[in-house]
DNA sequence: TTTTTATCGATATTATTATATCAAATACTT
DNA sequence: AAGTATTTGATATAATAATATCGATAAAAA
């Protein structure tokens, strides 16, 4: 029924992947050279044999008896799975509170991700730095995308400029779209479109307070 | 082996509220006063059994057959449910990139929150304003969230600080905890805690990057 | 008033995801 | 060198979530 004849992996499983990852690095750093799927799993809260079956998924070398997983080749499957080794630069749309933040927020770098511009139509806006980065005119958009190859445009503009930044995005030729609009978009199908929604994580949130809070 | 009597509402469908809500609030302005499940499903993309099952979780009132669902009925509903008239104010622990633009981020308004104020260590932040809004110095986290009696606390501080601000915070009294810091916490039982993993959602868009746009 | 038809909500089915169990493997201990 | 203990990975089971099916209902049409 699979028309793809690659194995599906959840999303799940694929969430789980940075937080291997990224305890991999604190261990490794700290020269752990082997580490056994029961050690990791308590360190992301969740069961060993989950731990087993994802890393089944991306590890090019089985886990050895008595001794687990290599450190070293665990983070190196785990980036090569998640692409950190293809992704890597991304323009924001939208200079705004949040994409201002985004410019400068120092967590993508871990994640291979580089944002190396900003654009926007607010002329005060256009022309200054944030964390060193320009902000330019929505006019040099497609230019700078097609120029510079980004395969990632991220949308942090209002609701109802999402959809026309979003297509003005992929004509000039990314391969991907990181949304935080709240508004469903449509793209091409072979455009990788994932929208972030805050309001829908703070209502998980809201929604736990007013289970566990309420009276 | 449920301990609570109450009824477990999937994360799923959760997120699925303010989806359903947004739209809603979109139709209502039009004057709409009936939708089907039908309807809302194909603006969410999703089924419509998905959808009556959904509300069936909160809606005060059944659907009416050829007609379908009241549609400000419904918004009070999910509204509710959402904890939207429960959860009102929070502060910002950091604020550097992410934190600053939270401040100004005026999404979080139309889902019923309200950033009051930010705290910080760095001496150049304390006493400035973003979008009108006071950053303070750490000192008076604990003072100002017991006085405003503040539910939640949003946690934008580097993974080394966020562990020891979680517990500053609960104990001045949060009841909820919005992390935004890469790192595993803990929080005592009855305190709800939502680490937004941006690494994750990143992963999850390059993975599927990846596969697609693989060779 | 009777018939038609769109829509709900309940039940059953399927798919997906997580957990439990256990034999095989192998590093470590004696 | 032999035995022990720990860890993996495969298989089986359970739990969760999404989809399909269909009779009951009530608004609209005839």
């Amino acid at each position: 029924m699979n028309k793809t004849e690659e194995k599906q992996i959840s999303k799940a499983t694929i969430a789980r992947m940075p937080l291997y990852l990224h305890y991999l690095q604190e261990e490794n750093s700290k020269g752990t050279q082997y580490i056994s799927s029961t050690v990791i799993a308590q360190n992301i809260s969740v069961s060993s044999v989950l731990v087993r079956k994802d890393l089944a998924l991306v590890s090019s070398e089985a886990g050895r008896p008595r001794l687990g997983f290599a450190v070293s080749r665990l983070m190196v499957d785990i980036e090569k799975f998640l692409g950190y080794d293809n992704l890597s630069e991304a323009v924001i749309v939208g200079a705004g509170g949040l994409g201002r933040a985004f410019l400068g927020y120092e967590g993508f770098k871990s994640n291979g991700l580089s944002v190396v511009a900003a654009f926007d139509l607010d002329e005060k806006l256009v022309g200054t730095k944030v964390a060193g980065k320009d902000i330019l005119h929505m006019d040099e958009l497609e230019k700078f995308v097609a120029e510079h190859n980004i395969p990632l445009g991220i949308v942090t503009v209002p609701k109802s400029a999402a959809q026309e930044v979003v297509n003005r995005l992929v004509g000039a030729g990314v391969r991907a779209i990181w949304n935080f609009a709240p508004a469903p978009l449509r793209v091409p199908k072979d455009i990788v479109l994932k929208t972030e929604d805050l309001a829908a994580s703070l209502a998980i949130l809201a929604g736990k307070l007013y289970k566990t809070g309420d009276r």
